[in-house]
DNA sequence: TTACTTGCAAAAGATTTGCAAACGA
DNA sequence: TCGTTTGCAAATCTTTTGCAAGTAA
């Protein structure tokens, strides 16, 4: 909320809705799924304003934009480092905590620099694996 | 070519076009760059005949769609494993071929099966490193 | 010949934008 | 009050789809 103010924006009852929305929130929601689960609590909540909010949060740092789904964008109010398992049955996004040693320094001897490092694996998650 | 009659599939001019422009091309085309390109040969060339080949090449694992770009999909006929470096300068997409050790047996342990990883790396690129 | 493909245009789905009215500071 | 934000609708962009006409085998 500081770092709204902060930033000189506003802090209106629309982005407090979303801001409660996403914390703590682990599901990787796409900007739909936000915009339908406050339409209820806010009637007149339009989509401008969840994809306007998101891409402000996402400027403070506030959240992370996440391009596993073809489809569509997800956020994560979960800025710290970490990777993502897709399930390709239940179409879930599941966070993969581990720290995974990346041979950084030999890519950055090739003229490359690396400002950030996510690693997506995809398969099928513990659950639908039971299942099939 | 073989593949695609082996699966049924005619192997028409266009989509003739379409594996000779993506054989050996290392520039991650998106579908609208490949559309472009084949345009001029090809005038009556339509989008919809360039995603369903894409979709048809998919299918057959002639090439892999890539999700690196928020904005569209990339398609590399690069099939073997290997991953991608995203300049945030000029967007361009390189290959990382190093071989990368990931402790997929500890998340396997977890209840995961994993069919397949990618590792994204953002950053500068040796060019646009040079300039800035 | 015949089933698969093409090309066109329209449709669909996600995201962005313009702008007047509403509102937080 | 004043500048920012909202909500609506229209616009944009990528991708998909329906279908009649065309074509590879």
């Amino acid at each position: 909320m500081e770092k709204y103010k902060a930033l000189g924006l506003k802090l209106t009852p629309q982005r407090m809705a979303i801001l409660n929305y996403l914390d703590g929130n682990k599901e990787h929601p796409s900007a739909e799924t936000i915009f339908k689960a406050l339409k209820k609590r806010f009637p007149t909540m339009s989509f401008a304003t969840v994809y306007n909010t998101l891409e402000n949060l996402k400027k403070i740092g506030y959240l992370v934009e996440l391009n596993l789904d073809p489809q569509k964008k997800h956020f994560d109010p979960d800025t710290k480092p970490h990777h993502h398992f897709i399930c390709e049955k239940c179409n879930k996004i599941f966070d993969i905590y581990h720290e995974i040693p990346l041979p950084i320094s030999k890519i950055e001897e090739e003229g490359f620099q690396i400002k950030k490092t996510h690693i997506q694996f995809f398969g099928t998650c513990p659950k639908c694996k039971k299942i099939s």
